[in-house]
DNA sequence: CAAACCATCCCATAACGTGGGAAGATCTAT
DNA sequence: ATAGATCTTCCCACGTTATGGGATGGTTTG
Protein backbone atom coordinates (compact mmCIF):
# COMPACT_ATOMS: atom_id res chain seq x y z
CA UNK A 1 0.00 0.00 0.00
CA UNK A 2 0.97 3.39 -0.60
CA UNK A 3 1.10 6.46 2.39
CA UNK A 4 -1.16 8.88 1.43
CA UNK A 5 1.03 11.96 0.29
CA UNK A 6 -0.65 14.71 1.89
CA UNK A 7 -0.40 13.05 5.29
CA UNK A 8 2.95 12.48 4.28
CA UNK A 9 3.73 15.95 3.49
CA UNK A 10 1.69 17.66 6.80
CA UNK A 11 3.86 15.01 8.79
CA UNK A 12 6.97 16.19 7.25
CA UNK A 13 5.89 20.14 7.82
CA UNK A 14 5.40 19.09 11.60
CA UNK A 15 8.36 17.22 12.44
CA UNK A 16 10.31 20.53 10.95
CA UNK A 17 8.08 22.56 12.98
CA UNK A 18 8.32 20.75 16.66
CA UNK A 19 12.90 21.04 15.27
CA UNK A 20 11.87 24.86 15.62
CA UNK A 21 8.87 26.79 14.43
CA UNK A 22 8.99 28.73 10.86
CA UNK A 23 7.16 30.75 8.34
CA UNK A 24 5.33 28.97 5.47
CA UNK A 25 8.41 30.25 3.23
CA UNK A 26 11.25 28.59 5.62
CA UNK A 27 9.07 25.44 5.75
CA UNK A 28 9.01 25.14 1.86
CA UNK A 29 12.38 25.44 1.88
CA UNK A 30 12.86 22.93 4.42
CA UNK A 31 10.40 20.29 2.93
CA UNK A 32 10.73 21.00 -0.54
CA UNK A 33 7.44 21.58 -1.30
CA UNK A 34 5.55 24.40 -2.99
CA UNK A 35 4.60 27.29 -1.08
CA UNK A 36 1.23 27.14 -1.74
CA UNK A 37 0.88 23.60 -0.48
CA UNK A 38 2.85 24.09 2.09
CA UNK A 39 0.25 27.11 2.97
CA UNK A 40 -2.86 25.20 2.24
CA UNK A 41 -1.16 22.43 4.82
CA UNK A 42 -0.49 24.44 7.48
CA UNK A 43 -4.07 26.15 6.95
CA UNK A 44 -5.20 22.50 7.78
CA UNK A 45 -3.19 21.55 10.58
CA UNK A 46 -3.78 25.18 12.36
CA UNK A 47 -7.96 24.91 11.67
CA UNK A 48 -7.51 21.42 13.36
CA UNK A 49 -5.19 23.19 16.43
CA UNK A 50 -2.37 21.03 15.39
CA UNK A 51 -0.47 23.88 14.88
CA UNK A 52 -0.69 27.18 16.13
CA UNK A 53 1.02 30.86 16.53
CA UNK A 54 0.39 34.04 17.64
CA UNK A 55 -2.49 36.32 16.70
CA UNK A 56 -0.97 38.18 13.58
CA UNK A 57 2.39 36.35 13.32
CA UNK A 58 2.93 33.97 10.58
CA UNK A 59 5.17 31.86 12.67
CA UNK A 60 3.74 28.33 13.56
CA UNK A 61 4.47 25.79 16.09
CA UNK A 62 3.13 22.83 17.44
CA UNK A 63 -0.24 23.59 19.01
CA UNK A 64 -2.57 22.02 22.11
CA UNK A 65 -3.98 18.75 20.20
CA UNK A 66 -0.36 17.13 19.46
CA UNK A 67 -0.20 18.13 23.47
CA UNK A 68 -2.95 16.49 24.21
CA UNK A 69 -2.56 13.29 22.05
CA UNK A 70 0.82 12.94 24.00
CA UNK A 71 -0.47 13.62 27.47
CA UNK A 72 -2.55 10.71 26.66
CA UNK A 73 0.36 7.99 26.65
CA UNK A 74 1.58 5.80 29.52
CA UNK A 75 5.09 6.56 30.08
CA UNK A 76 5.58 2.95 30.94
CA UNK A 77 3.69 1.85 28.20
CA UNK A 78 6.24 3.96 25.86
CA UNK A 79 9.08 2.63 27.82
CA UNK A 80 8.13 -0.75 27.15
CA UNK A 81 7.78 -0.21 23.16
CA UNK A 82 10.76 2.13 23.00
CA UNK A 83 13.22 -0.23 24.45
CA UNK A 84 11.98 -3.26 22.58
CA UNK A 85 14.52 -3.88 19.56
CA UNK A 86 17.46 -2.86 22.33
CA UNK A 87 16.69 -5.35 25.02
CA UNK A 88 16.58 -7.81 22.23
CA UNK A 89 19.90 -6.67 20.86
CA UNK A 90 21.50 -6.98 24.64
CA UNK A 91 19.91 -10.37 25.28
CA UNK A 92 21.39 -11.18 21.87
CA UNK A 93 25.00 -9.74 22.39
CA UNK A 94 24.96 -10.80 26.51
CA UNK A 95 23.29 -14.17 25.82
CA UNK A 96 21.41 -13.45 29.27
CA UNK A 97 18.04 -11.91 30.27
CA UNK A 98 17.73 -8.91 30.07
CA UNK A 99 14.67 -6.59 31.76
CA UNK A 100 13.45 -2.57 32.50
CA UNK A 101 12.06 -1.51 35.87
CA UNK A 102 10.68 1.35 36.71
CA UNK A 103 10.68 2.95 40.76
CA UNK A 104 7.58 2.73 43.37
CA UNK A 105 8.02 4.56 46.16
CA UNK A 106 11.11 2.35 48.25
CA UNK A 107 10.46 -0.59 45.28
CA UNK A 108 11.60 -1.20 42.33
CA UNK A 109 8.65 -2.47 39.87
CA UNK A 110 9.91 -4.84 37.10
CA UNK A 111 8.24 -4.25 33.79
CA UNK A 112 9.32 -5.98 31.20
CA UNK A 113 12.08 -8.39 30.37
CA UNK A 114 13.63 -10.73 27.40
CA UNK A 115 14.47 -13.88 28.43
CA UNK A 116 18.09 -15.80 28.11
CA UNK A 117 17.90 -18.39 24.76
CA UNK A 118 20.11 -20.98 27.80
CA UNK A 119 18.21 -23.88 28.94
CA UNK A 120 18.84 -22.64 32.07
CA UNK A 121 17.68 -18.75 33.00
CA UNK A 122 16.19 -17.14 35.81
CA UNK A 123 12.89 -16.44 36.20
CA UNK A 124 10.84 -14.19 34.85
CA UNK A 125 9.86 -10.89 37.46
CA UNK A 126 7.43 -8.88 35.68
CA UNK A 127 4.95 -7.62 37.35
CA UNK A 128 6.82 -7.84 40.74
CA UNK A 129 8.44 -5.36 43.12
CA UNK A 130 11.44 -5.55 45.08
CA UNK A 131 13.44 -3.30 47.52
CA UNK A 132 15.41 -0.80 46.25
CA UNK A 133 18.82 -1.57 48.16
CA UNK A 134 18.57 -5.47 47.51
CA UNK A 135 18.92 -4.93 43.39
CA UNK A 136 21.41 -2.98 40.74
CA UNK A 137 18.29 -1.12 39.22
CA UNK A 138 17.07 0.21 42.90
CA UNK A 139 20.76 1.33 43.47
CA UNK A 140 20.40 3.44 40.23
CA UNK A 141 17.51 5.10 41.16
CA UNK A 142 18.16 6.06 44.72
CA UNK A 143 21.82 7.52 43.07
CA UNK A 144 19.35 9.74 40.98
CA UNK A 145 17.38 10.68 44.07
CA UNK A 146 17.96 14.02 46.14
CA UNK A 147 20.68 13.45 49.59
CA UNK A 148 17.85 14.09 51.74
CA UNK A 149 15.42 11.52 50.02
CA UNK A 150 18.21 9.12 49.88
CA UNK A 151 18.65 9.59 53.93
CA UNK A 152 15.32 8.91 54.77
CA UNK A 153 14.98 5.79 52.84
CA UNK A 154 18.24 4.58 54.92
CA UNK A 155 16.51 5.30 58.03
CA UNK A 156 13.36 2.69 57.09
CA UNK A 157 13.98 -0.70 57.59
CA UNK A 158 16.31 -2.33 55.58
CA UNK A 159 15.54 -6.12 55.36
CA UNK A 160 18.79 -8.78 54.26
CA UNK A 161 17.70 -10.96 51.39
CA UNK A 162 20.93 -13.38 51.47
CA UNK A 163 24.10 -13.49 53.34
CA UNK A 164 25.67 -11.50 51.04
CA UNK A 165 22.61 -8.40 50.80
CA UNK A 166 24.66 -5.05 51.88
CA UNK A 167 22.36 -3.29 54.64
CA UNK A 168 24.60 -0.95 56.25
CA UNK A 169 23.68 2.54 55.77
CA UNK A 170 27.40 3.48 55.37
CA UNK A 171 28.18 0.69 52.85
CA UNK A 172 24.81 1.52 50.94
CA UNK A 173 26.05 5.11 50.62
CA UNK A 174 29.13 4.18 49.34
CA UNK A 175 28.04 2.29 46.66
CA UNK A 176 25.02 4.89 45.78
CA UNK A 177 28.27 7.18 44.96
CA UNK A 178 29.72 4.72 43.31
CA UNK A 179 27.07 4.22 40.80
CA UNK A 180 26.56 8.05 40.43
CA UNK A 181 30.13 8.13 39.20
CA UNK A 182 30.56 4.71 36.95
CA UNK A 183 26.80 4.90 35.55
CA UNK A 184 26.46 1.32 36.26
CA UNK A 185 25.86 -0.60 39.27
CA UNK A 186 26.62 -4.85 39.94
CA UNK A 187 25.34 -6.60 42.45
CA UNK A 188 26.23 -10.48 43.18
CA UNK A 189 24.23 -12.79 45.08
CA UNK A 190 22.38 -10.01 47.56
CA UNK A 191 18.85 -10.37 46.39
CA UNK A 192 18.87 -14.22 45.65
CA UNK A 193 21.77 -16.79 46.00
CA UNK A 194 23.22 -17.69 42.49
CA UNK A 195 22.03 -14.47 40.71
CA UNK A 196 23.79 -11.66 39.51
CA UNK A 197 22.99 -8.69 38.07
CA UNK A 198 23.94 -5.11 36.83
CA UNK A 199 21.79 -2.06 36.02
CA UNK A 200 22.04 1.23 34.21
CA UNK A 201 19.79 4.23 34.24
CA UNK A 202 17.43 5.26 31.37
CA UNK A 203 16.38 8.89 31.14
CA UNK A 204 13.40 10.48 29.25
CA UNK A 205 13.49 13.94 27.27
CA UNK A 206 13.52 16.06 30.23
CA UNK A 207 16.68 14.24 31.73
CA UNK A 208 15.12 12.71 34.74
CA UNK A 209 15.40 8.97 35.61
CA UNK A 210 12.06 7.02 34.08
CA UNK A 211 13.72 3.39 34.85
CA UNK A 212 16.41 1.14 34.87
CA UNK A 213 17.67 -1.52 32.39
CA UNK A 214 18.99 -4.30 34.20
CA UNK A 215 20.64 -7.74 33.31
CA UNK A 216 21.36 -10.99 35.35
CA UNK A 217 22.22 -13.96 34.81
CA UNK A 218 23.46 -17.19 36.89
CA UNK A 219 26.26 -16.56 39.09
CA UNK A 220 28.33 -19.72 37.59
CA UNK A 221 28.64 -18.07 34.20
CA UNK A 222 27.42 -14.39 34.50
CA UNK A 223 29.60 -12.43 34.24
CA UNK A 224 31.98 -14.89 32.46
CA UNK A 225 35.78 -14.22 34.18
CA UNK A 226 37.03 -10.94 33.82
CA UNK A 227 34.19 -9.44 31.53
CA UNK A 228 32.20 -7.27 34.45
CA UNK A 229 33.39 -4.21 32.67
CA UNK A 230 32.58 -5.32 28.64
CA UNK A 231 29.33 -6.09 30.05
CA UNK A 232 28.80 -2.97 31.84
CA UNK A 233 29.89 -0.96 28.53
CA UNK A 234 27.10 -2.92 26.52
CA UNK A 235 24.17 -2.66 29.18
CA UNK A 236 25.30 1.60 29.30
CA UNK A 237 24.97 2.19 26.12
CA UNK A 238 21.73 -0.29 25.40
CA UNK A 239 20.39 2.43 28.20
CA UNK A 240 21.66 5.38 26.33
CA UNK A 241 20.11 4.13 22.95
CA UNK A 242 16.87 3.51 24.81
CA UNK A 243 16.89 6.90 26.42
CA UNK A 244 17.52 8.32 23.42
CA UNK A 245 14.71 6.88 21.43
CA UNK A 246 12.72 8.20 24.06
CA UNK A 247 13.77 12.12 23.18
CA UNK A 248 16.88 12.12 25.85
CA UNK A 249 19.47 14.44 24.10
CA UNK A 250 22.82 13.65 26.10
CA UNK A 251 25.28 16.30 27.12
CA UNK A 252 21.92 18.36 26.96
CA UNK A 253 22.81 22.21 27.53
CA UNK A 254 19.88 23.69 29.32
CA UNK A 255 18.53 26.70 27.77
CA UNK B 1 -9.42 28.37 2.04
CA UNK B 2 -10.78 24.42 3.15
CA UNK B 3 -8.88 21.70 5.15
CA UNK B 4 -7.45 19.23 3.24
CA UNK B 5 -10.09 16.36 3.71
CA UNK B 6 -7.23 13.25 4.27
CA UNK B 7 -5.90 15.37 6.92
CA UNK B 8 -8.90 16.50 8.82
CA UNK B 9 -9.83 12.60 8.62
CA UNK B 10 -6.53 11.42 9.20
CA UNK B 11 -6.30 13.85 12.86
CA UNK B 12 -10.13 12.40 13.48
CA UNK B 13 -8.96 8.98 13.39
CA UNK B 14 -6.17 10.51 15.87
CA UNK B 15 -7.71 12.03 18.61
CA UNK B 16 -10.19 8.93 18.60
CA UNK B 17 -7.51 6.59 18.80
CA UNK B 18 -6.38 9.26 22.02
CA UNK B 19 -8.80 8.69 23.54
CA UNK B 20 -8.52 4.91 24.00
CA UNK B 21 -6.50 2.37 21.07
CA UNK B 22 -8.77 0.72 18.95
CA UNK B 23 -8.96 -1.20 15.37
CA UNK B 24 -9.87 -0.32 12.10
CA UNK B 25 -13.31 -1.36 12.30
CA UNK B 26 -13.79 0.29 15.86
CA UNK B 27 -12.42 3.59 14.45
CA UNK B 28 -14.48 2.86 11.25
CA UNK B 29 -17.68 3.08 13.33
CA UNK B 30 -16.62 6.23 15.35
CA UNK B 31 -15.68 8.52 12.66
CA UNK B 32 -18.32 7.15 10.26
CA UNK B 33 -15.31 6.88 7.79
CA UNK B 34 -15.22 3.40 5.40
CA UNK B 35 -12.99 0.64 6.49
CA UNK B 36 -11.24 0.75 3.61
CA UNK B 37 -10.34 4.47 3.86
CA UNK B 38 -9.72 3.85 7.67
CA UNK B 39 -7.74 1.28 6.44
CA UNK B 40 -5.13 3.46 4.32
CA UNK B 41 -4.86 5.76 6.62
CA UNK B 42 -4.17 4.03 9.84
CA UNK B 43 -1.47 2.54 7.06
CA UNK B 44 -0.01 5.64 6.70
CA UNK B 45 0.36 7.25 10.29
CA UNK B 46 1.67 4.02 11.24
CA UNK B 47 4.45 4.22 8.43
CA UNK B 48 5.19 7.97 9.91
CA UNK B 49 5.57 6.59 13.34
CA UNK B 50 2.22 8.77 14.52
CA UNK B 51 0.78 5.84 15.73
CA UNK B 52 1.99 2.33 16.20
CA UNK B 53 0.52 -1.16 17.38
CA UNK B 54 1.78 -4.85 18.80
CA UNK B 55 3.69 -6.58 16.70
CA UNK B 56 0.76 -9.17 15.81
CA UNK B 57 -2.25 -7.21 16.90
CA UNK B 58 -4.23 -4.91 15.49
CA UNK B 59 -4.81 -2.47 18.18
CA UNK B 60 -3.49 1.14 17.24
CA UNK B 61 -1.86 3.28 19.74
CA UNK B 62 -0.25 6.65 19.77
CA UNK B 63 3.10 6.51 18.55
CA UNK B 64 6.68 7.69 19.42
CA UNK B 65 6.30 10.85 17.00
CA UNK B 66 3.66 12.42 18.40
CA UNK B 67 5.26 12.20 21.87
CA UNK B 68 9.13 13.16 20.27
CA UNK B 69 6.82 16.57 18.54
CA UNK B 70 4.79 17.71 22.20
CA UNK B 71 7.83 17.18 24.27
CA UNK B 72 9.36 20.29 22.23
CA UNK B 73 6.88 22.45 23.28
CA UNK B 74 8.13 24.87 26.34
CA UNK B 75 5.44 24.60 29.15
CA UNK B 76 5.34 27.96 30.22
CA UNK B 77 5.30 28.98 26.34
CA UNK B 78 2.05 26.38 26.15
CA UNK B 79 0.59 27.65 29.37
CA UNK B 80 0.87 31.00 28.21
CA UNK B 81 -1.00 30.44 24.79
CA UNK B 82 -3.40 28.70 26.62
CA UNK B 83 -4.29 30.90 28.78
CA UNK B 84 -4.70 33.49 26.96
CA UNK B 85 -8.41 34.31 25.66
CA UNK B 86 -9.35 33.42 29.94
CA UNK B 87 -7.06 36.22 30.55
CA UNK B 88 -8.38 38.35 28.23
CA UNK B 89 -12.25 37.47 29.64
CA UNK B 90 -11.00 37.72 32.86
CA UNK B 91 -9.60 41.27 32.70
CA UNK B 92 -12.78 42.30 31.14
CA UNK B 93 -14.90 41.37 33.55
CA UNK B 94 -12.91 42.30 36.18
CA UNK B 95 -11.47 45.53 35.17
CA UNK B 96 -8.46 44.94 36.29
CA UNK B 97 -4.91 43.50 35.08
CA UNK B 98 -4.16 39.54 35.12
CA UNK B 99 -1.32 37.42 34.72
CA UNK B 100 0.44 34.10 35.41
CA UNK B 101 3.14 33.17 37.43
CA UNK B 102 4.93 29.63 37.59
CA UNK B 103 7.26 28.44 40.50
CA UNK B 104 11.24 28.92 40.44
CA UNK B 105 12.90 27.66 43.62
CA UNK B 106 11.78 30.08 46.58
CA UNK B 107 10.31 32.62 44.20
CA UNK B 108 7.50 33.52 41.95
CA UNK B 109 8.41 34.14 38.65
CA UNK B 110 5.56 36.73 36.59
CA UNK B 111 5.72 35.17 32.58
CA UNK B 112 2.74 36.97 31.62
CA UNK B 113 0.03 39.52 31.72
CA UNK B 114 -2.62 41.62 30.22
CA UNK B 115 -3.20 44.93 31.95
CA UNK B 116 -6.07 46.77 33.13
CA UNK B 117 -8.27 49.27 30.83
CA UNK B 118 -8.30 51.99 33.69
CA UNK B 119 -5.90 54.76 33.69
CA UNK B 120 -4.53 54.19 36.75
CA UNK B 121 -2.96 50.86 36.72
CA UNK B 122 -0.16 48.59 37.95
CA UNK B 123 3.03 47.78 36.58
CA UNK B 124 3.73 45.03 33.93
CA UNK B 125 5.44 42.65 36.10
CA UNK B 126 6.66 40.25 33.44
CA UNK B 127 9.77 39.32 33.05
CA UNK B 128 10.51 39.95 37.11
CA UNK B 129 10.41 37.91 40.19
CA UNK B 130 9.34 38.07 43.96
CA UNK B 131 9.52 35.98 47.54
CA UNK B 132 6.75 33.43 47.48
CA UNK B 133 5.63 33.99 51.00
CA UNK B 134 4.70 38.10 49.98
CA UNK B 135 2.38 37.60 46.73
CA UNK B 136 -0.80 35.41 46.54
CA UNK B 137 0.27 33.33 43.80
CA UNK B 138 3.62 32.36 45.89
CA UNK B 139 1.18 30.96 48.92
CA UNK B 140 -0.55 29.35 46.63
CA UNK B 141 2.65 27.39 44.90
CA UNK B 142 3.51 26.84 48.72
CA UNK B 143 0.17 25.52 49.45
CA UNK B 144 0.77 22.74 47.12
CA UNK B 145 4.32 21.78 48.25
CA UNK B 146 4.56 18.77 50.71
CA UNK B 147 4.61 19.48 54.33
CA UNK B 148 8.75 19.19 54.19
CA UNK B 149 9.27 21.37 51.90
CA UNK B 150 7.34 24.22 53.02
CA UNK B 151 8.95 23.88 56.71
CA UNK B 152 12.55 23.95 54.87
CA UNK B 153 11.37 26.91 53.07
CA UNK B 154 9.57 28.64 56.30
CA UNK B 155 13.17 27.91 58.10
CA UNK B 156 14.94 30.66 55.27
CA UNK B 157 15.02 34.07 55.61
CA UNK B 158 11.17 36.07 55.01
CA UNK B 159 11.92 39.36 54.03
CA UNK B 160 9.58 42.42 55.37
CA UNK B 161 8.34 44.70 52.29
CA UNK B 162 5.22 46.81 54.04
CA UNK B 163 3.96 46.78 57.10
CA UNK B 164 1.58 44.55 56.60
CA UNK B 165 3.37 41.52 55.00
CA UNK B 166 2.64 38.39 56.87
CA UNK B 167 6.38 36.71 57.96
CA UNK B 168 5.51 34.66 60.68
CA UNK B 169 6.12 30.73 59.96
CA UNK B 170 2.78 30.67 62.06
CA UNK B 171 0.85 32.76 60.17
CA UNK B 172 2.12 31.54 56.72
CA UNK B 173 1.45 28.22 57.65
CA UNK B 174 -2.41 29.05 58.74
CA UNK B 175 -2.61 31.13 55.38
CA UNK B 176 -1.43 28.18 53.49
CA UNK B 177 -4.20 25.54 55.01
CA UNK B 178 -6.55 28.10 54.09
CA UNK B 179 -5.08 28.51 50.65
CA UNK B 180 -5.48 24.70 50.01
CA UNK B 181 -9.08 24.61 51.71
CA UNK B 182 -10.33 27.65 49.65
CA UNK B 183 -8.34 27.59 46.52
CA UNK B 184 -7.03 31.33 46.14
CA UNK B 185 -5.78 33.45 48.06
CA UNK B 186 -6.10 37.22 48.98
CA UNK B 187 -3.38 39.32 50.15
CA UNK B 188 -3.81 42.90 51.08
CA UNK B 189 -1.04 45.54 50.66
CA UNK B 190 1.75 43.12 51.43
CA UNK B 191 4.07 43.33 48.86
CA UNK B 192 3.64 46.86 48.18
CA UNK B 193 1.39 49.62 49.58
CA UNK B 194 -2.07 50.69 47.63
CA UNK B 195 -1.73 47.00 45.62
CA UNK B 196 -4.21 43.74 46.78
CA UNK B 197 -4.44 40.82 44.74
CA UNK B 198 -5.64 37.47 44.62
CA UNK B 199 -4.36 33.86 42.87
CA UNK B 200 -5.66 30.92 42.13
CA UNK B 201 -3.65 27.57 40.37
CA UNK B 202 -3.06 26.59 37.37
CA UNK B 203 -3.49 22.36 36.93
CA UNK B 204 -1.24 20.62 33.79
CA UNK B 205 -2.69 17.05 32.63
CA UNK B 206 -0.95 15.33 35.44
CA UNK B 207 -2.86 17.10 38.13
CA UNK B 208 0.42 18.96 39.44
CA UNK B 209 0.50 22.84 39.70
CA UNK B 210 2.00 24.13 36.48
CA UNK B 211 1.35 27.69 37.79
CA UNK B 212 -0.89 30.51 39.28
CA UNK B 213 -3.53 32.98 37.77
CA UNK B 214 -3.66 36.31 39.86
CA UNK B 215 -5.64 39.52 39.56
CA UNK B 216 -4.24 42.69 41.57
CA UNK B 217 -5.54 46.00 41.57
CA UNK B 218 -5.25 49.72 43.13
CA UNK B 219 -6.11 48.55 47.22
CA UNK B 220 -8.93 51.82 46.50
CA UNK B 221 -10.71 50.24 44.63
CA UNK B 222 -9.88 46.52 43.81
CA UNK B 223 -11.28 44.85 45.64
CA UNK B 224 -14.59 46.30 45.39
CA UNK B 225 -17.13 46.87 48.61
CA UNK B 226 -17.90 43.36 49.44
CA UNK B 227 -16.91 41.53 46.82
CA UNK B 228 -14.46 39.63 47.55
CA UNK B 229 -16.09 36.59 47.31
CA UNK B 230 -17.57 37.23 43.57
CA UNK B 231 -13.98 38.24 42.53
CA UNK B 232 -12.45 34.91 44.05
CA UNK B 233 -15.23 32.55 42.31
CA UNK B 234 -14.41 34.38 39.32
CA UNK B 235 -10.67 33.90 39.55
CA UNK B 236 -10.98 30.29 40.45
CA UNK B 237 -13.14 29.72 37.34
CA UNK B 238 -11.29 31.05 35.10
CA UNK B 239 -7.88 29.15 36.57
CA UNK B 240 -10.17 26.21 35.97
CA UNK B 241 -10.99 26.82 32.47
CA UNK B 242 -7.03 27.21 31.67
CA UNK B 243 -6.63 24.21 33.33
CA UNK B 244 -9.07 22.29 31.39
CA UNK B 245 -7.54 24.16 27.88
CA UNK B 246 -4.20 22.23 29.30
CA UNK B 247 -5.98 18.92 29.18
CA UNK B 248 -6.53 18.54 33.10
CA UNK B 249 -9.61 16.60 33.81
CA UNK B 250 -11.11 17.39 37.43
CA UNK B 251 -12.15 15.39 39.08
CA UNK B 252 -9.80 12.77 37.97
CA UNK B 253 -9.68 9.24 39.24
CA UNK B 254 -6.71 7.50 38.25
CA UNK B 255 -6.90 3.95 37.01
C1' DC C 1 12.57 54.15 -2.34
C1' DA C 2 13.32 50.23 -4.83
C1' DA C 3 14.21 45.46 -4.52
C1' DA C 4 13.63 41.30 -2.28
C1' DC C 5 10.90 38.56 0.30
C1' DC C 6 6.80 36.71 2.08
C1' DA C 7 1.88 35.15 2.90
C1' DT C 8 -2.33 34.61 0.69
C1' DC C 9 -5.53 33.68 -2.91
C1' DC C 10 -7.28 31.77 -7.31
C1' DC C 11 -8.10 28.21 -10.60
C1' DA C 12 -7.34 24.79 -14.41
C1' DT C 13 -5.54 20.23 -14.34
C1' DA C 14 -4.91 15.49 -13.41
C1' DA C 15 -2.95 13.07 -9.80
C1' DC C 16 -4.31 11.17 -5.96
C1' DG C 17 -7.30 9.66 -2.47
C1' DT C 18 -11.55 7.32 -2.24
C1' DG C 19 -14.75 3.56 -1.04
C1' DG C 20 -17.21 -0.56 -2.69
C1' DG C 21 -16.42 -4.99 -2.50
C1' DA C 22 -13.80 -9.44 -2.48
C1' DA C 23 -10.71 -12.43 -0.14
C1' DG C 24 -8.42 -13.94 3.63
C1' DA C 25 -7.71 -14.10 8.64
C1' DT C 26 -9.38 -14.42 13.29
C1' DC C 27 -12.64 -14.79 16.77
C1' DT C 28 -17.04 -16.71 18.93
C1' DA C 29 -20.58 -19.64 20.05
C1' DT C 30 -22.62 -23.95 20.08
C1' DA D 1 -14.79 -29.27 15.71
C1' DT D 2 -17.41 -26.26 12.63
C1' DA D 3 -20.07 -22.69 10.76
C1' DG D 4 -21.13 -18.07 11.16
C1' DA D 5 -19.87 -13.59 12.44
C1' DT D 6 -16.56 -10.10 12.49
C1' DC D 7 -12.41 -8.24 11.40
C1' DT D 8 -8.32 -6.72 8.49
C1' DT D 9 -6.19 -6.47 4.17
C1' DC D 10 -6.08 -5.91 -0.69
C1' DC D 11 -7.54 -4.40 -5.34
C1' DC D 12 -9.09 -1.18 -8.75
C1' DA D 13 -12.12 1.99 -11.60
C1' DC D 14 -13.76 6.46 -10.73
C1' DG D 15 -14.03 11.39 -10.10
C1' DT D 16 -13.43 14.08 -6.13
C1' DT D 17 -9.92 16.50 -4.22
C1' DA D 18 -5.31 17.90 -3.61
C1' DT D 19 -2.03 20.14 -6.31
C1' DG D 20 1.21 23.94 -7.76
C1' DG D 21 2.02 27.75 -10.99
C1' DG D 22 1.36 32.20 -10.86
C1' DA D 23 -0.81 36.66 -9.62
C1' DT D 24 -1.68 40.02 -5.76
C1' DG D 25 -0.75 42.74 -2.02
C1' DG D 26 1.64 43.38 2.21
C1' DT D 27 6.10 43.68 4.81
C1' DT D 28 10.90 43.86 5.53
C1' DT D 29 15.62 45.04 4.08
C1' DG D 30 19.38 47.52 2.34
Amino acid sequence: MKVVQSIERAFAILNEISKSPAGISDLSRSTGLPTSTVARLLYSLEKLDVIEREDGKSIYRIGTSIVTMASSVNPTQRLLTAAQPHLRGLVETLGEAAGLAIPAGYDVHYIGEIDSPHPVQIRDWTGTSLPMHIVPSGIMFLAHWPDDAVEAFLKHPLDRFTAQTVISPLAIRQRILEAREKGYVWLFEEFSEGINSIAAPVFNHTGSVLGALHSHGPSYRFPAEGMEDVIAQRVMQTASSISEALGFVPNQISK
